[in-house]
RNA sequence: GGUCCUGUCGUCUAGCCUGGCCUAGGACGCUGGAUUUUCAUUCCAGCAACACGGGUUCGAAUCCCGUCAGGACCGCCA
């Protein structure tokens, strides 16, 4: 039996990128695991965006966070381009909020200045690490008098203001991982602010959360950490914590995160790939959570009836491009031949094989015109070879070129020799000229052929040959369908032209 | 170094809570075979794991203890 899920009224999720870099596969998976969790009790998936590291943020990569979310089909239902009641969803439109919290927590002497060196600092760090011991903050400013800290203050001193950790143990349960306890000892007065109008991570999100009316806070596993710190601020400003869930990290075949040195992580690169996002969700949610069965396939749809956040895994999983993959040919053989045309074209074009007219399409080499239902025909042809979307370019473009580049040696089926070879040739030319373009079916061409390599010991000696001739390729989709798509002209003349090469 | 987390086929995992149905199941990959003009698809078969050591028990992947290994975090990033 699958443990009970979790039913409330309203739950609210959130998912908290920083823009300091395009949609990466974990935050996404991260996204996805909140989504779900909203949807299927009828709650609240938030977009909130956590741009108080204001060097590194940008509006490009909240833009492309945004469309990479939406083109997997994590739609928010309340984020800074919808708005929504809890607004404003961006952190440097909260600016005057945080202040409000951190002025309050000053004056109770909860927080406090530092005006320690960075220096100062890192040497202590190390120290405290030589010896064994946590690298926590000293605690050094902590009990500084107000004239001074006024003096400080007034003469411009570089400072931070940090926060007062009461010395206690922080318990909280987990809704993967059980109760867990943290000593906040090990955990000193952190940095929770640069200054009134510069609010750091830990700060600014326990207030987001708290006045947006998060109830779950699902988040990678490396979070696990600055959760008893979270709960701890909380605490110092009365304010409700929500359930935690931390979500098991993915990694790299080398067993560390994954992360841009291991290739490619963006969703954006998927997507130019050819990946489709359905594989891609089947994918990710995979990496950590199983139905319990024995079933793999799995729609948005299924996954919002079926996930369970307690069925996550505890330990981190490794991103394997062979599953993906699979799974993305899985998907595109799954789909109707006109939306997978759809899905392809712009790749087609990209590669410069075609380019849009009004109602139809230009085959750049040629000139002719190409319309919607024979691009369907010529991708249907791959739709079971193909791994991802971007191969279709070099995969059809025999299709439409002029010329195709040939060698001889390609032509020849096992040890035939050339003679034979020509031989394959001229009869395949000669019993196709004998068909009309009236006749010049898929059906009438392959019944035609088979009747003729029945005079063969093995259809490869005529087939093989003229596959080639017609494609240039010794892979490539059967020649019944190539002679019947590239029409009869074209394709006596690249058998002619295969000829001249024995 | 400290804190915390995790350990079942190469990989994702089922089973663990509630010991026997486990000669440990599925999937990807790999190997072989069937179909086939090629590639691919499809189908069939095979290889392959309970980290280690103790204990508890009639019986342990499952419970307990220890060891080892891996990971995350320890920032005036998020």
């Amino acid at each position: 039996m699958p443990s009970e899920k979790i039913k409330l009224d309203k739950i609210r999720v959130r998912l908290a990128p920083s823009p300091t870099g395009y949609l990466h596969f974990g935050t996404a998976r991260v996204g996805l695991f909140n989504y779900l969790l909203a949807k299927q009790n009828n709650g609240s998936f938030i977009l909130r965006i956590e741009d108080t590291d204001k060097e590194r943020s940008t509006k490009e990569f909240e833009k492309g966070i945004m469309e990479g979310l939406k083109w997997l089909g994590l739609e928010w239902s309340e984020g800074p381009d919808i708005g929504g009641e809890y607004g404003p969803y961006r952190q440097t439109e909260r600016l005057k909020i945080y202040r409000e919290y951190l002025e309050k927590l000053l004056k109770e002497k909860k927080a406090y200045y530092c005006f320690c060196s960075e220096e100062e600092l890192e040497a202590q760090r190390q120290y405290r690490m030589s010896i064994g011991e946590a690298p926590i903050y000293s605690g050094k400013c902590a009990d500084m008098s107000e004239e001074e800290v006024k003096k400080n203050l007034a003469e411009g001193k570089d400072c931070v203001i940090r926060f007062k950790a009461p010395v206690k143990k922080v318990v909280f349960n987990d809704l993967i991982r059980g109760r867990l306890e943290f000593d906040s000892k090990m955990i000193g007065d952190t940095v929770i602010a640069k200054g009134l109008d510069s609010p750091l991570y830990n700060f600014a999100v326990v207030i987001d959360d708290h006045l947006m009316k998060i109830s779950h806070v699902v988040r990678g596993e490396d979070h696990l950490s600055n959760t008893p710190k979270q709960i701890l601020l909380q605490e110092a400003m009365g304010l409700n914590h929500p359930v935690y869930a931390h979500l098991p990290l993915v990694m790299a075949p080398d067993k560390t995160k994954l992360s841009k040195r291991h290739g490619t992580v963006s969703i954006e690169s998927y997507r130019d790939d050819g990946y489709l996002p359905e594989a891609l969700i089947n994918f990710m949610v995979f990496l950590g959570w199983n139905p319990g069965d024995e079933r793999e396939i799995f729609s948005m749809d299924s996954l919002v009836k079926e996930f369970d956040i307690k069925r996550v895994q505890k330990g981190g999983a490794i991103f394997n491009i062979e599953k993906l993959n699979y799974l993305n040919g899985f998907y595109i053989r799954s789909k109707k031949p006109e939306k997978l045309t759809e899905f392809c074209i712009p790749f087609l074009e990209k590669a410069g094989l075609i380019e849009k007219k009004k109602d139809t399409y230009a085959v750049k080499d040629t000139g002719e015109d190409v319309d919607l239902e024979e691009l369907t025909a010529i991708v249907s042809l791959y739709q079971e070879r193909l791994k991802h979307l971007s191969e279709i370019a070099n995969l059809t473009d025999f299709f439409f070129k002029k010329d195709i580049s040939l060698e001889k040696d390609k032509l020849k089926w096992k040890q035939m020799a050339d003679e034979d070879v020509k031989n394959s040739l001229e009869r395949s030319e000669s019993v196709l000229s004998e068909i009309k373009d009236a006749n010049w079916t898929k059906e009438n061409l392959e019944k035609t052929l088979l009747k003729m390599s029945e005079e063969y010991s093995s259809r490869g000696e005529l087939l093989w040959p003229l596959r080639v001739a017609l494609s240039g390729r010794e892979a490539s989709a059967g020649p019944f369908d190539i002679l019947s798509i590239l029409g009869r002209e074209k394709s006596l003349n690249r058998i002619k032209s295969a000829k001249k090469l024995l």
